[in-house]
DNA sequence: TTTTGAGTTGTTCGA
DNA sequence: GTCGAACAACTCAAA
């Protein structure tokens, strides 16, 4: 029996093992699975360097998995309203499916596709649907560890769902050619770091999880050593719906100890991270709390320094070790350690006073797991300007923190100029022992310090004016 | 409704 | 070297 075709319409859900949107799309007839890259779409962030190079891949394996289930992966670029209508006009199919996604941009779009076609939405890359759960007041959650309280209470015990069963389609819409998209590099290859760090799509995905699933029972000792790969890696493969995270958690519920249970609490935070961009839609864009404003920083108009500060920090010539280790292993890779990230972007934040949707931008473009969401809440968080309390006054010590995670094998691997440096010198090189290649600190830690707590301050005495 | 307890990931200072 | 207090004081969630 031939019915009419069903699109799957992807956005970063590019799976097939414990999709809901391919699940029931499988079952009403045959499948067209459709890929729209809309990268122009008014209000859409626009993906980044390293997530393009990121989904030329993704896409590339999906395509392949699909090859080996008889069918294939359209691939149209432009408007995706526009797009899905006229395939659906062209192939008969009456029906539209997908998985949710909450990104403002994703929304928008959701509802406008409602307007002009049968769409069927579907939960599947959170644990729980954002915005299910409410406070016994009946209002969303703000904080993240009620939230997670509540969530873990909730969970639904459930297997993941198989891939579809797709029966062969004979009549393909046109697709056009990967490649031809540019998504990777097209001048210099600064890709290479990527390939050797990383392979994109599901089966590398459920390689990552096998493997992590032998370490995650020491996950909460080593999570935070930067110079051990104590954690999963996973993020990408989240972050794109190569693996579900509902996948994930129940792989884990079969590891014993606690460091299993820290790496589901991470899990929920990215469930949380959604619930705060559904609540406010620009908390990727701007502060959350009044005070942070752009005349909190320094501005780059007025202060030629910031322009020079920003760079040494986006290319790792900090002057402190720490940091430009994490800078360079996120240019390198596309991936930072999560303990290096936020020194980092507190480095960034405080010691350098820009303004933290700067650094978000830089994350956005270099990260391969680069997420609205989280890289909005968490970029907030450091800052202090979010809805989690954290104190702005709470300024991380680049130095110490390097010192207490032990950071010196991940310092030599990341910045060869100290490698000759031992473990006593090399979170904070001496004058005599600071190679000549290697810059001094753009700020002392005391001097950072105490020119951010300054501009705190000022801006409380002004609010309370 | 009011009150109370608590909040991912810290740092510095002085005893 | 280790310990506890101070930082500065806000907002949310739940009883």
């Amino acid at each position: 029996m031939q019915g009419n075709p069903v699109i799957v319409w992807l956005r970063r859900d590019l799976r097939l093992v414990d999709q809901a949107a391919f699940f029931a799309a499988a079952a009403r007839g045959p499948v067209i699975p459709v890929f729209v890259l809309d990268d122009e779409r008014a209000g859409a962030r626009k993906p980044g360097g390293a997530s393009r190079w990121w989904l030329h891949h993704s896409l590339e394996a999906l395509a392949a998995d699909l090859a080996r289930h008889n069918s294939r992966l359209i691939l149209r670029r432009g408007d995706c309203v526009e797009h899905l209508c006229q395939i659906a006009e062209e192939t008969g199919a009456h029906e539209v499916h997908a998985l949710r996604h909450y990104e403002p941009w994703w929304r928008d779009a959701t509802s406008a596709l409602a307007d002009k076609l049968d769409l069927v939405l579907h939960d599947g890359n959170y644990l729980l649907p954002p915005g299910s759960l409410t406070t016994a007041s009946g209002g969303a959650y703000k904080i993240y560890t009620p939230f997670a309280k509540a969530a873990r209470q909730h969970l639904p015990q459930r297997d993941p769902l198989p891939a579809p069963n797709l029966t062969p389609h004979e009549r393909w819409p046109a697709s056009d050619n990967l490649t031809a998209w540019g998504l990777r590099p097209a001048r210099s290859d600064w890709a290479s770091g990527l390939r050797e760090m990383w392979q994109a799509g599901s089966h590398a995905a459920q390689e990552r999880l096998a493997v992590f699933l032998h370490k995650a029972e020491a996950y909460e000792d080593q999570r935070n050593l930067p110079g051990v790969d104590g954690t999963s890696r996973l993020s990408p493969h989240l972050h794109w719906g190569e693996i579900s995270p509902g996948q994930v958690w129940a792989a884990l519920e079969r590891v014993r100890g606690c460091g299993a249970d820290t790496f589901r609490g991470e899990l929920l935070w990215r469930d949380y991270a959604q619930n705060v961009i559904l609540q406010f839609p620009d908390y990727s864009e701007a502060s959350y709390r009044d005070g942070f404003g752009s005349d909190f920083w320094r501005r780059p108009d007025l202060d030629g320094g910031v322009e020079t500060d920003l760079t040494a920090w986006q290319q790792g010539r900090t002057g402190y070790p720490i940091v430009d280790a994490g800078m360079r292993e996120l240019w390198h890779t596309g991936w930072m350690h999560n303990r290096v990230r936020m020194i980092t972007a507190s480095f960034l934040v405080k010691h350098l006073l820009i303004d933290w949707r700067v650094g978000e931008r830089w994350f956005w473009d270099t990260l391969v797991d680069a997420d609205y969401a989280n890289n909005g809440v968490n970029w907030q968080w450091v800052a202090g300007s979010g809805v989690d309390a954290n104190m702005f006054t709470r300024i991380m010590a680049p130095l110490s923190q390097s010192e207490k995670f032990d950071a010196a094998a991940y310092i030599r691997q990341w910045v060869p100029e100290l490698a000759n440096l031992d473990d006593a010198a090399i979170h904070d090189p001496p004058p005599l022992l600071r190679p000549s290649g290697y810059p001094d600190m753009l700020v002392s830690h005391r001097e950072g310090r105490e020119r951010a707590l300054q501009a705190y301050r000022a801006m409380k005495a002004d609010i309370c004016v």
